[in-house]
DNA sequence: AAACTGACTTCTC
DNA sequence: GGAGAAGCCAGTT
């Protein structure tokens, strides 16, 4: 490993994700190494373009609600979730069935 | 290097 | 839980 940039932490991060589970964007910071940085968390993925790469779909915010997506928007992000087997409660994700954190390596 | 922007989070009412 | 306000971080210009 080597220039670990943010942005390439949380690429690496989402990569992760398995199919049909979501992660918050404060879990992504913290994971990255800065539990505040949900922000910069979500600018990187705006930033993504590589969907089979990176699922970005598969990240939402705290509440479970979708957020932006650059592929066709929440409406597009919420099919995709949905196609994969998320469980939705309305517009939001249950986070309660679909939340995902990473093994204890 | 500084300033601005953005797909966030958390607190209070 | 919804609406409003403040704080935080990294990337881009």
């Amino acid at each position: 490993m080597k220039k670990s940039s943010f942005k390439t932490a949380v690429y690496s991060l989402v990569h992760t994700i398995p199919n049909g589970k979501v992660m918050t964007y404060g879990q992504v910071a913290k994971l990255c190494g800065n539990p505040k940085a949900a922000r910069a968390v979500g600018m990187c993925m705006s930033t993504n373009t590589d969907t089979k790469k990176v699922p970005c779909h598969r990240v939402v915010s705290s509440t479970g609600t979708l957020t932006g997506y650059a592929f066709g928007g929440v409406l597009a992000k919420k099919k995709l979730l949905v196609g994969e087997g998320v469980c939705f409660k309305g517009d939001r994700v249950d986070l309660e069935k679909s939340l995902w954190s990473p093994p204890t390596l």
